[in-house]
DNA sequence: TAGGCCATCTGGTCCT
DNA sequence: AGGACCAGATGGCCTA
């Protein structure tokens, strides 16, 4: 087990073994000071709309200036229950986490990397990721281009046969099977997007470059 | 030691 | 009401 991983163990024995105290509420960032506290005024519970009573403006004259037993029980009751909610809150969070992360590792599993490299980043894996698909697509493309211009003519027989409905397609869906490749690449590529992901080379730099990219060449760090 | 990356907590917002 | 999602804050670990 890493350093690492040891730390996050520990830290998620801390959160198994949260201390759930009834005198102090480490989730309650309410702005209530020490004053309002002492004097148990006015505390304003947020989601639950819950405050303790007002004795300046509480219709309860009877009790003014006085919380009643009862009302004490209550107000434990509630803010253990807010405690609880928050506990099982960052559960689910740690959990929503934890698929994401288990989503990237398949991701990385996937993308082209040499064994020895150094785990990609997160940032690096999606944008790997973003350009990888998009250099798969290309050379799709260019493949599809060359049987293309083998059997154009037989091509030409088929399109003529088709009926127009077929190329009047949703350019933005990726699973159309009609959309030209041309309008696709104009749409997605890379290269027709101004961020500073995008891939610096032309289409045939990318493919002379020899694929799984090495974490640390030139090549590599360039596409990220 | 500064900066990058990461895990976690937290409160807010939206959705079912 | 409760869960999912999100973004900001925080603190730990690692590396140049």
């Amino acid at each position: 087990m890493s350093p690492k991983t040891e730390s996050i163990q520990q830290r998620n024995d801390r959160d198994l073994y949260y201390d759930v105290s009834e005198d102090e509420d480490p989730s309650c960032s309410f702005p209530c000071s020490p004053a309002h506290s002492a004097s148990s005024e006015y505390c304003p519970m947020g989601e639950e709309g819950f405050t303790f009573s007002n004795p300046r403006e509480s219709p309860h004259k009877k009790q003014k200036g006085k919380r009643t037993r009862f009302q004490a029980k209550n107000e434990l009751t509630i803010i253990k229950q807010k405690k609880n909610r928050r506990i099982k809150a960052n559960d689910r969070e740690r959990n929503r986490m934890h698929n994401l992360n288990s989503a990237l590792d398949e991701l990385r599993n996937v993308l082209p990397t040499f064994p020895d490299d150094a785990k990609l980043t997160k940032i690096e894996t999606l944008r790997f990721a973003y350009n990888y698909i998009w250099a798969l697509s290309e050379t799709l493309r260019m493949a599809d281009h060359s049987i293309f211009n083998l059997a154009h003519q037989d091509m030409r027989e088929t399109f003529d046969s088709l009926p127009k409905s077929c190329f009047m397609v949703d350019l933005t869906s990726p699973n159309s099977n009609c959309s030209s490749s041309s309008d696709w690449e104009s749409l997605y590529s890379p290269l027709s997007q101004n961020d500073n992901h995008s891939p610096t080379h032309s289409m045939d730099d990318f493919i002379s470059q020899p694929l799984p990219f090495a974490r640390h060449s030139a090549s590599f760090s360039e596409f990220l």
